[in-house]
DNA sequence: GGTCTAATATGTCGCGTGGCATAGTCAAGT
DNA sequence: ACTTGACTATGCCACGCGACATATTAGACC
């Protein structure tokens, strides 16, 4: 009872899209790698792949969400954007950078279906969910930066450049195998944080 | 004889590949998009879709790194920068939001070869592309902040910052269907380069 | 026990895929 | 005229895909 089915392929199909993305991840390999009955991927999900990812990208967007308020509430803008960064590290040294960011992946490709032609309606409600996503990251960073006293019209360009480079920079580490990149941003931007910011507590 | 099919395919690949990544960039749909004749994918590319993604990347890699160049050496990094992101404006917008970077979307998925399943070999093959085609950008700029009077050791993090967050706002803009988030990166880039940069030319 | 329903098992369908083999075309070189 | 080699046309293969249909099982409730 306790971990179902169900969630399981969630879980599974959000693990396959960080490591090959859309058009590269089968529900017949969401429900091998899970061990899941394959018989119920259509009870479950009855509109079948585009409900998978969307859940997956719903799970996945709010996992991240979660740690970043959390964070974001004990250590402030600057705590939030060094466990964000830490976080991606993480993932993608413990797949040994097979894994990256699923919605990004998401976002970046397009949705063929399985006649083989690309499908415009599952296409724009994917890009919508990855779009929340990214939007939702962007609001808790860019409160955190208001709440410490950066002006509205300044909190926001931060916030977005901060993801915008957390996002690519995981990419450009999986293609090099290494996470230089990464910590190169950290260093950047929490430089940045700390001018932009009025006064840093000591 | 000017633009002969092989070239044709090679850009029309680039082109596939922006709008929808790798693995729904199929051969049969490049022949198609381009006008060109079937029957000679395997006489120009013999390595079968993995030489002609290949050189794909290599086209557009190259492309973008030529448009930096000539923009660094005329307007320096602020001009680089600027030109970068409004080059990718272009492509969000000339193709309605559609078409991307085509060296994130490899980079940010698996090869999954004919028989359905990854294909270790050819996959690193790809990321180093994509790699290599991250780290000549990052040279050109890093070599241009460090020419203004940067020193070595943040002008590296901070071309990485560039590339890094553009490439990302790139994929958000695609998904929010909107430029916003390059504009916004593009302010506050732009601002870090000049506080950084010892002295600005009136 | 009987009944009803959620969950699972298993097979089939049509499709597109990359790779490949074979045959054909066409222009140059001799 | 004849050959050579670059280029193209076309069909086939085995495969995995998502969707779907049907049958079976398992568990709760009466």
């Amino acid at each position: 009872m306790s971990t179902d089915t169900r969630q399981k392929m969630v879980l599974g199909a959000a693990e396959l899209l960080r490591r090959r993305g859309l058009n590269a991840t089968s529900l017949r390999e969401v429900v091998k790698h899970t061990g899941t009955p394959r018989g119920s991927i259509r009870h479950h999900f009855p509109q079948g792949k585009r409900q998978l990812v969307e859940e997956a990208l719903l799970l996945a967007g709010h996992s991240v969400s979660a740690q970043l308020r959390q964070r974001v509430q004990q250590a402030g803008a600057l705590g939030g954007l060094a466990a964000f960064i830490e976080g991606w590290k993480q993932t993608l040294e413990q797949s040994d950078f097979e894994a990256g960011c699923p919605i990004l992946a998401v976002a970046a490709e397009q949705y063929v279906a399985e006649d083989g032609y690309p499908n415009a309606e599952v296409q724009d409600q994917l890009l919508q969910r990855t779009a929340a996503a990214f939007a939702e990251w962007q609001s808790i960073l860019r409160e955190a930066l208001q709440k410490e006293g950066i002006a509205a019209d300044q909190a926001r360009p931060l916030a977005t450049v901060i993801i915008s480079a957390v996002e690519g920079a995981v990419t450009m580490c999986r293609a090099a195998k290494s996470t230089a990149a990464l910590s190169e941003v950290e260093w950047v931007l929490s430089g940045l944080l700390r001018t932009a910011l009025p006064s840093t507590p000591a």
